[in-house]
DNA sequence: CGTTCGGTTGAAAGTCTTCAAGGAGGGTGG
DNA sequence: CCACCCTCCTTGAAGACTTTCAACCGAACG
């Protein structure tokens, strides 16, 4: 029988989890526990210990690199079911900070190994999903080196678009156009695609008068137009 | 015994098969052949399906990605010992191109795949070259996202005295400053940084007259102030 | 010996950043 | 309940850095 704890998960069919079966997740779950993240909270530093391990069940969170002088820059976001973790390293030479208030499932490095050694159908998972973040961040990599502000802003609009949920969907049938809860703020969007605050600011108002995307408060996005959209994210 | 292809390769201990013992190594190495490229061959188009699954013996690869309209990013950078190969997914969506000359290990997906299911210590391998690689690239989001023109050039260069051999280092002393033979153009370096080639070439002369490194021609690079060039790679 | 490819250098142009000021929303305390 | 404050966002103007456009150089090659 499932755990309950792990029964009643949100993302027990789409995270690491999904490739063990009922009994094997019972044994992975006596290791792990919940843990609540409070928006704005880190949960690791660049240069810890490597120790966190654990999957993303509710919210956003950040991966980031600075330089010496405190240039940012963020190197990653975990969504809901995705995963936490630097195996086979000491250090860890990101920070993970949650975007929104959040709740993960984490698990202790010896009990996250010991599973890993049991049950090779988890190793083979997270191989997969390393390779496809491997894979998004390369694409993020052109995003960053070759493309204009108004580009990465329509490109991470984009993105966005396709990893979180409309606004109100839970049993709305998509009529209107779908608006978005933007879980960053102006300035981590900056962080992403290496640009300053004020450009992303100007590139939104932009996309605004534009008619692309309408802006109901600062932290929402309506996308209006969507191809219009795909066009300024690659604009020749 | 170990398969003869395979006792005198230079990478035998420190690519993927290092995870294998002689007996695991020579029934890997019945699925795989050697192959020679050429400087300037693509091995894979973006779109291709997913058929390459190599370890590169000699020489140095590129994996690139670009716009629409032709703009091109370098997003990785392979050495010998390093893997190439897009496992768990149907479609590849970057080119591979030699950079240099290059010896190649290939092995088909089929073969490939059945090793990974019967030596769990190869995928163990494999997951860990994978996080490296990931890491790796992490770090050079910061570079493409917040630094500099010359930080970006001098970070570079510590790049490739970290990954590449001096010249004519075979059995020499390290005594003079160290050169290097840059197996990019300029214009491939601009693309790895998101620069225009005329950018990087004045910031190498930049560095130059600076007294930091030397060129004794335009493929070769000489050290002469590696604190000075560390210092350049992160200015404030 | 001419052509081509890669590299360098200069001048002008453009994009993004920096500096600066003002505004809107949310929470706290009087 | 309203004033105040803090954070985040917007907008303008000036400036800096990189790109673009152009010309030239040098080595390799046919």
């Amino acid at each position: 029988m499932v755990n309950h704890a792990c029964a009643d998960c949100a993302v027990r069919d789409s995270a690491l989890c999904a490739a063990l079966n009922d009994d094997e997740l019972d044994r992975l779950n006596r290791v792990g526990r919940r843990q609540k993240l409070a928006k704005g909270q880190t949960l690791q530093f660049a240069g810890d210990d490597s120790l966190v391990f654990a999957n993303v069940v509710e919210g956003v969170l950040k991966l980031s690199t600075s330089t010496a002088d405190g240039r940012e820059q963020i190197v990653g976001l975990l969504y809901p079911a995705d995963f936490l973790g630097r195996l086979f390293a000491v250090r860890v030479d990101y920070d993970c900070t949650a975007l929104t208030d959040a709740d993960i499932c984490v698990f202790p490095r010896k009990g996250f190994e010991a599973a890993l050694n049991d049950f090779q159908k988890l190793e083979r998972s997270l191989l997969e999903r390393t390779m496809a973040e491997l894979d998004r961040t390369r694409q993020w990599m052109l995003l960053l080196g070759r493309k204009s502000a108004e580009e990465k802003v329509a490109s991470f609009l984009l993105n966005i678009v396709d990893r979180l949920k409309p606004e109100g969907c839970a049993g709305r049938a998509a009529d209107g156009p779908p608006t978005y809860v933007l879980p960053l703020t102006r300035g981590q969007i900056a962080d992403v695609l290496g640009l300053t605050i004020e450009t992303v600011s100007r590139q939104m108002t932009r996309l605004k008068t534009a008619g692309v995307i309408a802006l109901p408060s600062t932290r929402e996005v309506t996308i209006l137009k969507p191809l219009a959209l795909e066009a300024r994210a690659e604009a020749a």
